[in-house]
RNA sequence: CGGGGCGUAGCGCAGCUUGGUAGCGCGCCUGCUUUGGGAGCAGGAUGUCGGAGGUUCGAAUCCUCUCGCCCCGACCA
């Protein structure tokens, strides 16, 4: 391909709705131009990207036996009605009516879709298992689109629904798409972690993610130094810490006026945070619990909605706290609670010795209070969000670190609740009618490409991981309008490496060299040769790589060897 | 949904406080020069100043409404 024939309108500017680098980099290098808010044209250099990350995925799902369709983006609100998320889902489903005012709406996720059609097709234990995946756009109504494609609410995804006579099959066919993602985001050359994750209202047995490292991340993920334990923060554990030894003292009540934070308490005290333990009101499913956290961890909303079992869970509001326990905020506690309410406490909360904590009016905490001593010990749960340094749950040695992710991938066992509601039923081998168990497996397609560019970049462009560059090869024809030679050398080169099977972009603009070097850092190719009659001069080509500092002179056998072995290593 | 900010040439912005009929840089077009890291000189084109209404002799500027976009928040007593 000549630059000249390819539309890539490069900006030397960065267009002022651009906040991450992900975003500021495919916008610059002419890979995607904004239509409205969450929604993106793919310009045909962003495209060829796309289409890289979709050929990966689509050969790791095939190999993995996986069976691609493609299903409607209009679907008719019926079958959600009938699964209950017509009500459920909120305003994130864009609903719209066709001109008889039937209601439908575009499709977010597959579901309901594919559950219809496996209950239409598909009668006997003998068809299962199956597993089908499309690779579709998809929308969903954002509360807050943002940063480019990672947050659109029009988006690229692969999505593969399996269906199965037993937990035993569907866990086989998890770990199948479990390896599958572990080859598709390793040949895309992404720094990833598989994690551990919630399994939100849904429940199931089993749930990762796939996150692709990056600061710019909007998840939290915890990871062990040392073994291989990782999981979302919402989900993530640590060991608990030993309990303190400290010698209890004689409990009493001091006065703190105006002190309402764990930070002031502390000042104001001349303790550490992790000697108080704070008292927070929420409300689970329309009923108020106090949990108790040590003042130096945060609620962890997700674990306290499983400890209490509850599918509605929310912070009280300040109003609600005090109208609730008649006590000033900040100076609720569990000593005599106010409140005739369910108490539940982090487990770290329950090994701190001589804690602080309020006293239930106002101006007034406690200090060198001691669990059943003072005070009944209410009973343990992980409330916790868990911190970098706490210690691993899976092995001795290590301790957890916290990293920013982009989840790009996520693999999920859904169990019967959709096969329930939907009724999807085969006969089995005695003939009954059985319920089916099915598992859904996602992969962000279009959020790859962002992924990819914010773990890859420098001060100059993108440094596209070789699967997923848009050309292989990027050739620089220095003054090719003055020098009939360079030209010709150039597209031969450019001829013979194509038939030798990379995708090659010549740059035969009419432009000075330092517009063309530019643009080549900036687009992100990997590979680039420069010809000029310098390098024709001495009889070899002028290689570069995009990550390299330096120029190789090579002659033309030398850099097929290079290419050749760089381009398959990835 | 709440709070904040911004809409002026393709892009980035100034002008608005103190109303007088629109400007800078990049990009674009033409010519000449230049040619190894986003060139120089000369000339040129491009704006319903987001939209509607109002105030005024006169509105990018003041007022009202509206549309769009961006950022933050929507959990820590």
């Amino acid at each position: 391909m000549r630059a000249s024939q390819i539309f890539i309108p490069t900006l030397k500017e960065t267009p002022a709705e651009a906040e991450l680098i992900s975003h500021q980099l495919l916008l610059r290098g002419g890979f995607i131009r904004r239509l409205a808010s969450g929604l993106y044209t793919w310009m045909p250099l962003g495209l060829r990207v796309l289409r890289q990350v979709e050929r990966v995925v689509r050969e790791e799902m095939n190999r993995s036996g996986a069976q691609e369709l493609l299903m409607p983006v209009v679907q008719p609100a019926e079958l959600w009605q009938e699964s209950g998320r017509w009500e459920e889902y909120g305003p994130e489903l864009l609903r719209l009516q066709d001109r008889h005012h039937r209601d439908f709406c575009l499709g977010p996720t597959y579901e309901e879709v594919i559950s219809d059609l496996v209950r239409r097709e598909i009668h006997s234990y003998r068809q299962l298992p199956v597993n089908f995946y499309q690779i579709q756009t998809k929308f969903r109504d954002e509360i807050r689109p943002r940063f480019g494609l990672m947050r659109g609410r029009e988006f690229i995804m692969k999505d593969a629904y399996s269906f199965h006579m037993d937990h035993a099959s569907l866990e086989a066919t998890y770990q199948s798409m479990y390896e599958a993602y572990q080859r598709t985001f390793t040949r895309l050359g992404l720094n990833f972690r598989a994690v551990e994750a919630d399994n939100g209202v849904i429940g199931g047995k089993r749930s990762h993610e796939f996150h692709v490292l990056a600061d710019s991340g909007e998840d939290a993920i915890a990871s062990c130094h040392h073994c291989d334990y990782a999981a979302n923060l919402e989900k993530a554990r640590s060991r608990p810490a030993p309990a303190e030894t400290e010698t209890p003292r004689a409990a009493e009540r001091v006065r703190t006026p105006g002190i309402h934070t764990v930070a002031g308490q502390a000042e104001h005290l001349g303790i550490s945070t992790a000697k108080i333990v704070k008292t927070i009101l929420v409300v689970a499913d329309g009923k108020t619990v106090m949990l108790l956290l040590r003042g130096d961890d945060e609620l962890n909303l997700v674990k306290a909605g499983h400890a209490l079992d509850a599918r509605d869970l929310r912070i009280a509001s300040p109003e609600e706290a005090v109208s609730a326990t008649g006590v000033p905020l900040g100076f609720i506690g569990p000593k005599e609670p106010p409140l005739p309410v369910p108490i539940l406490a982090d487990q770290r909360a329950l090994s701190v010795v001589n804690f602080s904590t309020g006293a239930n009016a106002e101006d007034l905490h406690w200090i060198h209070l001691n669990w059943d001593r003072d005070l009944p010990r209410p009973p343990a749960a992980d409330l916790r969000n868990v911190r970098a340094g706490d210690a691993c749950p899976h092995c001795a040695e290590g301790t957890l670190g916290i990293r920013r992710g982009i989840e790009v991938g996520h693999v999920f066992q859904l169990g019967e609740r959709y096969s329930k509601r939907m009724g999807i039923t085969v006969l089995d081998e005695t003939g009954r009618d059985a319920t089916v168990t099915m598992g859904c497996y996602g992969i962000g397609v279009s959020r790859v490409v962002a992924a990819a560019v914010e773990q890859h970049f420098d001060d100059r462009g993108i440094l596209w991981p070789m699967a997923l560059a848009p050309f292989a090869v990027g050739i620089v024809a220095i003054n090719a309008r003055k020098s009939p030679e360079v030209a010709a050398a150039a597209q031969g080169l450019h001829d013979r490496l194509e038939a030798a099977g990379y995708s090659v972009l010549l740059d035969d603009r009419e432009e000075r060299p330092g517009v063309q070097f530019a643009t080549m850092d900036l687009i992100g190719l990997p590979h680039r040769i420069v010809v000029s009659d310098k390098v024709l001069a001495q009889d070899v080509w002028e290689y570069r790589a995009r990550r390299a500092t330096e120029n190789m002179l090579l002659d033309e056998t030398q850099l097929m060897d290079h290419l050749r072995k760089e381009h398959f290593r990835g």
